[in-house]
DNA sequence: CGCGTATTGTTACAATTGTAACTATCATGA
DNA sequence: TCATGATAGTTACAATTGTAACAATACGCG
């Protein structure tokens, strides 16, 4: 059960992709809104919550660590974005919520940043193509828990 | 012309994808062959161009910029796996070349990673799964330059 | 030729990051 | 209750990285 040829041009074409569409939007997203694409990340799993989240529960919903979360919630209070409660009930827990000036940016940015993610990536596959590729990342990163 | 929400899994699940099997390979590669990842892809680079490359043909087969080169490479050379040698046609010019240390190397790491993408990535795609993300992330790759 | 400009690769400095401790709090069970 | 260990989040320190400037060489046009 080798590897196929197929397959590593396929991981390969990800890498490539990943590296430099990441790279573009980051910069896009900085150039326009000053907002960091670590940033927006966060902006939107507090708005797909529809609460604050404990920081351990940011960790797990974004792709960062908890000392990075730490160090980006820090930032991000500091520019109005977020804010940080302590957990009553829990005095070891934190809370991050998001503030109204972050739904402001988070809204602005996000037309900048969907259009992105369109341009860049979606303009380039079909429909078929689309659901196959969500499908098939899906299942390999179900796998990697 | 919007962003279907099918895409946005879609790229959702590619930046999953990256994060967790990039941090898992350079993990094992670092812990069985103590090559990092980015070492490993600069060995693979060499051996595909079957001579030494400038610094900056290795920058644009890499993902790495210039800067990152001259960082790599020194620290490869420390390592034995690569040598750098002066381009007697152009002062500026300054060739890297893989060493048998690094062919070496190179050859014990691939088993390694290559069984690595067969199981964490290959491994939980079928043939028309593969062949589709091959090609279509092969033409988003090619429109990003 | 000779001057201005472009390119190559490196490096200084500041900023960012990873790792491993650390503090504080909670939960468990004798 | 109180010892023990687990969990939450932060932080110190070292290592890594990005940015912009730098030196050295090549190129191109008058």
């Amino acid at each position: 059960m080798g590897l196929s040829d197929r397959a590593l041009v396929a991981w390969r074409a990800l890498l490539e992709v990943h590296q430099r569409l990441t790279a573009d939007m980051d910069a896009t997203l900085r150039a326009e809104h000053a907002l960091p694409l670590a940033w927006y990340d966060v902006l939107v799993r507090l708005t797909d919550a529809a609460r604050p989240l404990r920081m351990h529960e940011l960790a797990d919903r974004t792709l960062f660590s908890r000392t990075e979360c730490t160090r980006i919630v820090a930032r991000m209070e500091a520019a109005g974005l977020v804010v940080k409660e302590k957990d009553p009930e829990d005095g070891r827990g934190v809370y991050a919520a998001i503030t109204d000036e972050g739904r402001t940016v988070l809204r602005t940015a996000a037309r900048t940043h969907l259009a992105d993610i369109e341009r860049s990536f979606a303009a380039h596959l079909n429909d078929e193509e689309t659901t196959t590729i969500a499908a098939a990342l899906a299942r390999v990163a179900a796998a990697a828990h």
